[in-house]
DNA sequence: ACAAAAGTGTTATCCTTACACCCATGT
DNA sequence: ACATGGGTGTAAGGATAACACTTTTGT
């Protein structure tokens, strides 16, 4: 069964850390749901996702939270994610409810027997039910980004996708479905604007595209392709990069982007 | 607020029905989550989907239920299906959370103000709360399908998609989210072995492809392109069908079908 | 001058689209 | 025989994929 609780608790009293956010009554939350967001940034080399660590239990989750009685849940979750980055309005989109019976079950708790403290009883009681999440995927970009932790974590840090580490519950099974949709859907999301910095280079945007296809993509053909759609604006060139030639950078005509997001960008091959 | 519970009151009294499933105890269902099901099927003409019926009210809405408290949510939605269709293990997939905090209020009930009888107030404290409704996506051969009416309703029928009535609360949000996954899912989905009949011309199938991305296709590219797939196994000639040449049969090599339909189809353009 | 990487060009191949043509069938 | 719709063919245009060529940079 679950055992959060105690580690929360253990982890407050041992840190002394406010947790005044941990004695919210949970009656003013949707019993049995929860959310969990996949927040991925790209810091120009590999795609990241924000995580929440327990240091103390090396256990890492993703960040989440509840919905408020009076809130949709789409709300809930841009409140959450504007908690955990301090951004506001990225592109947020729910992709899929996980509702298995057994889904706390994949990663047990590093349980340690011990019983809580009056205060926290009804905030047991919410969190030991069953719970479902929806699970929503953002793309943000890493550079506007001031990861938080919550009452519950003292970490919240990028980690690169190709070295995640064993996550809580079934978070790892969440990740895996949003990085599958990223994949699939590639081509209808905003992938370019919501990731890319302001300005950048050709070579980095094909990287963007490497990363999240898993594979490597021709360096002519793509250039090509993208020059073609018209989303790009070319300003000066980036010297001193290296001792060859120098790149053009880029940035993006959003309107015109945009546009061609709704219709799907081509680049699924 | 929920008038559920007071239609289904005088419904009941006025008809006289079983009502023993309506006094199941609520506490063995996951509170404030239900299913809504989207289940298409094809005619050969069009694409109907199943709907249930208030006669009394004119009332029209999705078949759905409740998930057990020992159940996975897929098990739910498959069991609600079954007990509406009489099919086991159709296609049928999550599409999309609904969570606002309004949805049911779109479109009201025809309320009558009325109390409920003692029985059933544990089904009423349960039905008042706020629910979010998952959605599922499910395609049947509406030749093997069994419309079942369940307790709370009288009829249970097929609908063709572009004659919807209102719908109950916001269950015509949930079937033009449903109907935009199909279509833009076409190429991933089973559509073809899911809602075809086992032989079929290519009329038929070019047809069921018009109706779902809703626009009319080239016959001979459409043909060509099918063909060319090698899912098709063709068959002897359907006679009789009018004063003009007769079209060929057609059956699925499933397992061809089935490998295809992973890595996507091609017939979006 | 040279290596390295950027920008652009070339080609063969495939796919798409729009139509045309001939064929089989029941009246 | 003939109208009707089915099966197949064709040709233009566009997209894709693989690779070659040229240009620009710092050392």
């Amino acid at each position: 069964m679950c055992k959060l609780h105690i580690n929360l608790y253990l982890y407050i009293m041992d840190n002394k850390k406010q947790y005044t956010e941990l004695l919210v009554d949970p009656s003013s939350f949707l019993p049995g749901v929860s959310i969990d967001c996949v927040v991925i940034g790209f810091d120009l080399t590999e795609l990241n996702i924000l995580l929440l660590q327990l240091k103390k239990h090396d256990l890492w989750m993703l960040p989440g939270g509840f919905i408020h009685l009076n809130e949709d849940m789409d709300q809930a979750a841009t409140r959450i994610l504007e908690e955990r980055t301090g951004i506001k309005l990225p592109y947020l989109k729910q992709f899929h409810t996980f509702g298995d019976v057994n889904r706390r079950e994949n990663t047990k708790f590093p349980g340690v027997n011990h019983m809580l403290g009056e205060p926290f009883e009804k905030m047991i009681a919410f969190l030991e039910k069953r719970f479902i999440s929806s699970g929503y995927l953002s793309l943000v970009d890493i550079r506007n980004c001031a990861p938080t932790p919550d009452a519950m974590s003292d970490e919240c840090t990028w980690i690169p996708v190709n070295l995640l580490p064993v996550l809580l519950y079934d978070h790892g099974d969440i990740v895996k479905k949003a990085m599958e949709q990223l994949r699939s859907r590639i081509n209808y999301m905003p992938v370019g604007i919501s990731l890319m910095p302001e300005k950048f280079t050709m070579k980095e945007f094909q990287t963007l595209y490497e990363k999240i296809l898993n594979k490597s993509l021709d360096r002519g053909n793509f250039q090509k392709k993208m020059l073609k759609l018209e989303f790009l604006v070319r300003h000066e060139k980036k010297l001193s990069g290296g001792a060859h030639k120098a790149p053009y950078l880029y940035s993006f005509n959003k309107n015109r982007y945009n546009e061609l997001v709704e219709k799907g960008i081509g680049y699924i091959n």
